[in-house]
DNA sequence: GGGTTATATAACCGTTTGATTATTTGACCA
DNA sequence: TGGTCAAATAATCAAACGGTTATATAACCC
């Protein structure tokens, strides 16, 4: 078993940062909760983080950028973050090997994912 | 919101690792891939990471049950490691949370999940 | 062009992490 | 009881991490 090598991703990009260590952060799964409302700027993330100093939250944001977890659109001076969740697909299909083992509540799932479907409908 | 505090987990037990942190680690990532198969001695573990020493493989150990991912049961003068699966089920909440945004694939995933079911009924 | 604004990078520092070697603990067995 | 085996802990160390302050970069505006 090979891990935390560089990778190359679908979309021809380079992963620098291993998404497991990026996302174990507190401060930067916080960072990942803000932006799954909406993207950011990073002057945004900086004053929703006011405890720690903007350097600090620019070396955070570029963690996420390295594991893709994030990408950014430059308007003007500001940098605009937005959520890339697919990053979080490695991490989910590492779960979902485990899965199997409290695979009980997979019908659960499934019941849950068809009534999801149907309110869609609605 | 608040992460990384000390747990309660609701089989009464306290848990003093982050499940997150716990699982950053490419090594310990391993030796949950190898307790997936079946349960293993410290020893079994010990001479399958035979690059690292006997100590830090137990550092390791120590790390997973307190994480709550792993549990031992005493035999003789052997520790019987046994994978807690349900102790990613955090993690697993967690990404549920972005699932969302990658939902295209929400439909595939549960149709692979019938099809599962159709293949265990043969 | 000069000043301001937004963000990133550099240099540095204390703490944590993952490893090592040495030692301890404790159950088995002759 | 003394010796061996299995595993955990102690002490130590270099590297990585997350924070800081200071500085650089670069786009805007007057």
């Amino acid at each position: 078993m090979i891990y935390n090598q560089t990778v190359i991703s679908l979309s021809g990009y380079i992963k620098s940062v291993d998404t497991f260590s990026a996302v174990a952060d507190p401060t930067r799964r916080a960072m990942l909760d803000m932006l799954a409302l909406r993207e950011h700027s990073a002057g945004d993330i900086v004053s929703t983080f006011s405890q720690i100093s903007q350097p600090a939250v620019s070396k955070h944001l570029r963690i996420l950028r390295d594991a893709g977890l994030v990408s950014v659109q430059i308007h003007a001076q500001q940098r605009i973050y937005s959520l890339q969740p697919k990053a979080l697909a490695e991490l989910d299909a590492w779960i979902a090997k485990y899965k199997v083992f409290w695979s009980d509540s997979l019908d659960a799932l499934e019941q849950h994912l068809s009534k999801n479907k149907e309110a869609k409908k609605e």
